[in-house]
DNA sequence: CCAGACTGTAACGGCTCCGAAACAACCATG
DNA sequence: CATGGTTGTTTCGGAGCCGTTACAGTCTGG
């Protein structure tokens, strides 16, 4: 598929989507944050911390924090792998699984009423 | 337009451009400061913090820092209205609307890759 | 078995953001 | 004019995120 957009078609989604977030109960995530989220989502697994940083370009500690605080929302979890126990597998959980089927209705509902 | 789009479009979509943000040089503007930004430059002026605080449902000094931020940054412009002196007026500068061409051509460039 | 390389994490300092409340400048109505 | 209501801003305390650096646990190859 592929979707042509004019430059204010491509802003009013855009602000319409960020609007709904803002308005949004949830804390707000930072785009960092949904960017890690999106990517453990829609990659295939294993992602390990390494990796994760790696792919977005960002040091291993802004990867752990954002699982700490993604974890405690419960966003996501972590697990040792018992392959290596220096590796920690980060893993989906049906809370983030439903908060991103959220998102996309979002985006989905404000690009169908462009 | 109506642009129809399966959840992992949506997410995919999301994802690519947030990635953009990151790896981008710019400063990262948060999700509220875009949605302000984008509020003034879609809506038709004129646009005082009043109004962008009630647009947005948010209190008026998230705007006055806002605007302090992206002031800084010359993507937006303050000036007092001599109508009524107790109100600003914020305006539109050249960079921020090629802040923000740039913005809609990463939207649109990933939209047509989907 | 142990030195070195590899994991993820904690600690530090700096920056930004937030909401609530207090504030200063300004208008308008009597 | 004075007073009450309007505007935007500042201040305060608290919280989050960031990158650098230093750390603790784990593997591995000689």
């Amino acid at each position: 598929m592929s979707v042509a957009l004019t430059t204010a078609e491509a802003l009013t989604l855009w602000h319409d989507v960020a609007f709904a977030l803002v308005r949004d109960d949830e804390p707000d995530l930072s785009v960092r944050q949904v960017c890690i989220l999106l990517t453990i989502y829609l990659e295939a697994p294993p992602h390990t911390v390494r990796d994760l940083a790696k792919k977005l370009a960002v040091t291993k500690p802004v990867i752990t924090r954002a699982l700490d605080t993604m974890g405690k929302l419960e966003l996501v979890s972590r697990r040792r792998d018992d392959k290596d126990r220096r590796n920690v597998l980060i893993q989906r959980t049906v809370k983030g699984a439903l908060y991103l089927e959220r998102l996309a209705d979002t985006i989905g509902k404000h690009a169908k009423s462009l």
